[in-house]
DNA sequence: ACTATTGGATAGTGCCACTCTCCCATGGAA
DNA sequence: TTCCATGGGAGAGTGGCACTATCCAATAGT
């Protein structure tokens, strides 16, 4: 397969297949002659899942990069290879600076970890991006005076757990250990808008049972 | 409350404050005199919501005033100003054309609806970008291949259902229907970040678990 | 032989959320 | 009353970022 064909059958135009190479989110293709390469199945994978990771899941490019080399670091071992690309994922607003709601916020989501007793929560802190991006959202919650107690943020806290279960099954089933990171990786972002629609959708539907009665 | 003060407590800069007022985010303040504006405790709470929208829900500013005008509007019935408000709110990519995947993934989406008997998501349909997205997530997840039938699908939306019932309790402790409009709005979108990290968070846990066994 | 394509590099584009700069009217302190 | 700071208003500028367009020289295919 050349550039055209890979374009073509990725939906993705060859400028911008160039510039992924550039910026290393894609292997260069197997050289053939001095001018071309030839790209294979995985290559159009790589692209799709590249695609996904900016488009679906609004990845910045370096971040995207940064990901995907630390599920191919083969130095590293499946646990970090696997954390260090889910854990490098984004997706929310990181804190500015320390403010009261920021403190407050803290103290509520550690009381949840304890509660929850998830002790890697707890050990990796800060550290984790996932974390950070709670605490700011929790203290947004509680500038603008909407509950965000550790109550309150139970439920969402117990139905993660019950997906993450569900998920790793998944991603289990996959023999290889590249395509398990792959999956972890993929699932972990495109789930995402789908978790998220289905909570609107169900909104509207609860909202509307709730006004016609 | 001057506009410097507004940006102290606030911690956004009299710049951007303008800006919000210019692209109609922000309520004028009450003239004093010809050259000053006095500012109350209900500019303040809608500044932090619409900062809270923009960097925490990441929505576009043009998004922003329209979701905001829709809550606002009082020609509208409850119903519908909530609906408007939840309604326009984006978060995911848009279905680009007709993909074999999409249909496809349209037919899955459908089949579940019917199974949950969501009968508002069906009636509106590709009316609703919360739907729009879903069907172009499914779409995405096959065609890297992932699974994406109803059976998969349909955890996660039983799971934004009881999400939904609690959510909708809390709005309905609010007496007032711009509080509740409000409430609506911001809810919706500051637990966003909540559930998808506190998911991310749940999987290192899992998959720490897992290994160590 | 000759047209089209490829890889490679560089510069440009379009969008968007601000941010800067001016201007002049006014307000408050000295 | 003077004079500096602040406010509202408007237009232009900025910076980041994901592309996208243009060139060029070396083939590949016919």
């Amino acid at each position: 397969m050349r550039l055209a064909e890979l374009s073509e059958r990725s939906g993705v135009s060859t400028a911008t297949i160039k510039y992924y190479l550039r910026e290393r989110l894609l292997q260069q293709g197997e050289r053939i002659t001095a001018t071309q390469s030839e790209y294979g199945e995985e290559h159009l994978r790589r692209l799709r899942l590249v695609r996904a990771l900016i488009q679906v899941g609004r990845m910045p490019v370096a971040t995207a990069r940064e990901v995907l080399e630390a599920a191919e670091d083969e130095s590293l071992s499946e646990h970090m290879r696997m954390g260090a690309a889910i854990f490098g994922l984004p997706h929310g607003p990181e804190p500015a600076e320390e403010t009261p709601e920021t403190v407050r916020a803290r103290q509520h989501v550690d009381a949840l970890l304890d509660r929850l007793d998830w002790s890697y929560g707890r050990e990796i802190g800060d550290a984790s991006p996932a974390y950070r991006t709670l605490i700011e959202s929790v203290a947004s919650l509680a500038r603008l005076g909407y509950p965000h107690d550790t109550d309150h943020l139970l439920p969402y806290a117990r139905l993660a757990s019950q997906l993450a279960v569900e998920e790793l099954d998944v991603i289990e089933k996959y023999s290889t250990l590249s395509e398990r990171i792959e999956a972890a990786v993929a699932l972990t972002v495109l789930y995402e808008p789908v978790l998220l629609s289905l909570r609107r959708l169900a909104q509207t539907e609860e909202s509307g049972r709730r006004i016609k009665e």
